[in-house]
RNA sequence: GGAGAGGUGGGUGAGUGGCUGAAACCAACGGUUUGCUAAACCGUCAUACUGGGAUAACUGGUAUCGAGGGUUCGAAUCCCUCCCUCUCCGCCA
């Protein structure tokens, strides 16, 4: 949520960083019930004071055991104007939070302009020496991962449909094992490495955390909704871990606080069917590692930087190779102020595959959470922390490219090395 | 699922219609005292919105005692609805 207050002073400026994100939005309208809002402010609150004066006055009239009859009957009035008033204000609070609700966060200065994929920036790129089909051509035909997969009998892509549907992926023998490997190296390193606290946190949340986030309300079709209970499904750990602190004021030493965390993520992705469909390449549960921290504002973009090379640090020490790309305002999450995104190379694919996105949100999340500090001492004003995250990483695309990277040419796949005390196994066939 | 208890400021906890934005205590912060620590004493100690002021210092106003609604000139206090927490019983990994 952007600072209402930001708006009226700078509305063109708004107005750009909206077109820049291929958003669309009425500024005008969000002003003018600001404006409307305020004058009916200004005239309640006065006629409050006024009722609280005079009915000061009546309880004095009262002991002194005097007349207040006709102050009573002036004050009935005045209080039925009040709630008049106030079902107006409560109108047009509820519309101005709607409005801008609905307003995207505004990009960094130093983010690309651009509309697309297309008008991303490569930042730099990571590979061990030989990489199949990125430094090295196949000797023999590279198999995909579902291949694999089938081969090693690791995935079950036709029983997990079978169980709840398309998109739901049954891990069976050594890929079960290996994901669950995959997923406690990730957070080990975090934890011991990077710095990142531990938690592990509901996979369903309610309607108020999904709005501190910025799921909701844009996003509501994307997401499993048990409407009995009115609970959500959590597309990932950024839900529940960020909104920990919702409504909450932090102390000085909290901030900054880094939080990592594994979770199941639901995601119905309606509308993306025909879309890279394929095996793990779009699923509707996903296992991810999450990253998340609450800093300061002034070092907000440092922590970004930081975040990035935690999760790089990951793919380097599972050797798979990488890019880093930096998304143009275009491609850019509606929530987001800076996003750079993790692809792993698939062999199979002959392609980049989104394996992570980090973000920096500055005030946006936490506007909308009301999540805030308070800098040192207790005389200072709260203020609002910066919210990143990233996934550190998602283990769908990142097992593509595992299996895919690490293939022989007798097709088999060899685990990695820093992988192996997890699995207790080194070969897969 | 059944029965009961309860939700007040950072914490404990008083408060059943007006003088309560809210006692008291604890924690925290500033200070005095002190060789240091401790103790004692004094003071400060919520947030948001809105107005004045320079988008300062400062200052006026309004709201907030789980949430929403109602009664009333006036509600933390009375009434209704909802949410949440806790305890006991049942069921259960």
């Amino acid at each position: 949520m952007l600072d209402i207050k930001r708006l009226r002073e700078n509305p063109e400026l708004i107005r750009e960083g909206i077109a820049r994100k291929n958003e669309k939005a009425d500024i005008e309208a969000v002003l003018d019930v600001d404006k409307r809002r305020r004058d009916i402010i200004a005239d309640v609150e006065q006629k409050k004071n006024t009722r609280n004066v005079v009915s000061q006055e009546i309880a004095q009239l009262k002991k002194a055991k005097e007349d207040a009859d006709g102050k009573i009957a002036e004050m009935k009035v005045v209080s039925d104007s009040i709630k008049q008033l106030d079902e107006e204000l409560r109108d047009l609070d509820a519309t101005l939070r709607e409005a801008l609700l609905s307003l995207p966060n505004m990009c960094h200065e130093s983010v690309p302009v651009g509309k697309s994929d297309a008008d991303n920036v490569e930042i730099r790129s990571w590979s061990p020496e030989h990489v199949i089909g990125l430094t090295e051509e196949p000797e023999v035909p590279v198999l995909d991962h579902l291949e694999l997969g089938k081969k090693h009998a690791l995935l079950d892509f036709d029983r997990g449909a079978k169980l709840s549907g398309s998109g739901f992926p049954l891990y069976t023998g050594d890929g079960a094992t290996l994901e669950r490997a995959l997923i406690n190296f990730m957070i080990d390193v975090h934890r011991k490495e990077h710095g990142y606290r531990e938690v592990f946190p509901p996979f369903i949340v309610n309607a108020d955390s999904m709005y501190g986030t910025g799921q909701l309300p844009k996003m509501s079709e994307d997401m499993y909704h048990c409407t009995e209970d009115d609970l959500y499904l959590i597309p990932t750990a950024e839900v529940p871990i960020t909104n920990m602190y919702r409504d909450e004021i932090l102390d000085a030493e909290q901030v900054p606080s880094y939080f990592c965390g594994y979770s199941a993520c639901f995601r119905r992705e309606a509308g993306s069917y025909g879309k890279q469909t394929k095996g793990f390449l779009r699923v509707h549960q996903f296992n991810k590692v999450e990253l998340v921290k609450f800093v300061k504002a002034e070092s907000s973009y440092d922590e970004l930087e930081a975040l990035v090379a935690n999760v790089e640090k990951i793919l380097q020490l599972l050797e798979i190779p990488y890019r880093v790309r930096l998304l143009c305002t275009g491609d850019t999450s509606f929530s987001s102020a800076k996003t750079y995104d993790l692809e792993v190379w698939s062999p199979a694919e002959k392609a980049w595959l989104e394996a992570s996105s980090c973000s920096n949100f500055e005030d946006f999340q936490a506007r909308r959470a009301n999540i805030r500090w308070r800098p040192q001492g207790p005389k200072s004003k709260p203020e609002f922390v910066h919210t990143l995250n990233g996934s550190g990483l998602a283990t769908s695309r990142l097992m593509v490219a595992l299996l895919e990277n690490y293939q022989t040419p007798e097709g088999k796949i060899i685990v990695p090395e820093v992988l192996q005390p997890y699995t207790g196994f080194a070969m897969i066939g």
